[in-house]
DNA sequence: CAGTGTGAACCTTTTCACAGCA
DNA sequence: TGCTGTGAAAAGGTTCACACTG
């Protein structure tokens, strides 16, 4: 079949697959079945099929997927054939570790500019950007054709700063700043929020405190809602 | 009712909710209506109840939610009334970055240590943290009673990482490393990968780039899938 | 009477299980 | 024979809509 319009879930998981088979490939690999694919992805191997399937029919029966072949695509279908020019706004430690990051240029994210709306910060050297001032962000995006913005800011500046980028003409927003923002529709926003992350670990951990500590008592376990 | 055992999915939105609610009480409110408190978190109200329906019934109907009770309960469910020793592995840039981020202490999470495998970084002050070397991880997770680990390693040091970090007694893990890492059933991971964010983003950036291409032409769309 | 709490409907995602093909 | 591709079932999550109550 060919249908289309990939579930999220689906979009979600494409990258760590293609992670996953990059180095397969780089190991020598030329085929690779949907088991072993979801044994480096983390995930079980009915996912995986289902998830491929929505790009269309690229495996063989009875032997499993060509790897240079999936790679190429599902780069094709993330839209990575290109490479995105990426402009952050916030050069503070975060906005550094983020410029600085391999991982972004190996896959094709290229960081073309940093602002910041500290003049103490501006004409600052980071790697081979030199900080500019947020006011110029106009200018800077129509110069470097970015698409895509990062928010490295505090959470206080987070919504004025998406506004900003909004203006210049960015149209996905990947927001670290503990904030939620709000942008037309046409703006795509994804958030990281690195301390949320933590408090959904500490409930689990709680939780498994709490079982731990009854152990043996189913009363208290149901209270906890543990099966 | 009263039944527990909360949804992944609502545990993932209660730190959104709790952040809503503490900058409401800071600007004086005293009751948050579910509206209110959806407008702030940025979903809808019917969620909102739902949400908090799972943590017992604290509103009082056609006035609202108390807003100091709430932010105690949604503490409490959180396990946010103590507070957790982190500890980071991994003290590059992004290890860096992490040390020094105010939102952590801010919730609760207090970094108490960052590791490192190199002896260059090794004796390195951060703040108020001096870097210690990978191999003392035993002693230092004892000392610190440290039950969060961080990984903020390349790639490729992940799952050694998280494997010295299960042997130190760490049990939940939140990982940085662009890699998918295993570990025993009772250890909780949770992963933040950076490039898959932006992949994310740039797959829906050329979604859009294709339905603006062909505006008007609805045969394009539906092989593009768009409704 | 405004706004909560919640069954019921709905939609999305995951998992199962097996027909079908190389 | 072994593994893909996929309907169908199950589970999980969201939204609706309204009875209920302070």
């Amino acid at each position: 079949m060919r249908v289309r319009a990939i579930p999220e879930a689906t979009v979600g998981r494409l990258p760590v697959y293609l992670r996953a088979l990059v180095e397969m490939a780089e190991r020598g690999a030329a085929m690779i079945s949907s088991g072993e694919l979801a044994e480096a992805a983390g995930v079980n191997s009915a996912k995986v099929r289902k998830d491929l399937s929505y790009l269309g029919s690229y495996g063989t029966r009875g032997v499993g997927y060509d790897v240079a072949y999936l790679i190429h695509q599902v780069r094709r279908e993330l839209g990575l054939t290109q490479d995105w020019p990426v402009l952050i706004v916030g050069a503070g430690n975060l906005g550094h570790a983020l410029s600085n990051y391999k991982g972004f240029t190996e896959r094709g994210f290229r960081i073309v500019a940093v602002v910041d709306n500290s003049k103490d910060r501006v004409g600052e050297r980071i790697g081979s950007i030199t900080v500019e001032h947020i006011d110029r962000l106009g200018q800077i995006v129509r110069r470097e054709d970015a698409a895509i913005g990062v928010i490295c800011t505090p959470a206080a500046a987070a919504q004025e700063v998406a506004d900003r980028m909004v203006a210049a003409g960015i149209r996905s927003i990947l927001n670290f700043a503990p904030a939620v923002i709000s942008v037309p529709v046409h703006v795509s926003v994804r958030k990281v929020d690195l301390s949320i992350e933590l408090q959904i670990l500490a409930f689990y951990e709680q939780r498994k405190a709490v079982i731990e500590a009854v152990k043996g008592g189913r009363a208290a376990l149901d209270l906890a809602g543990v099966p």
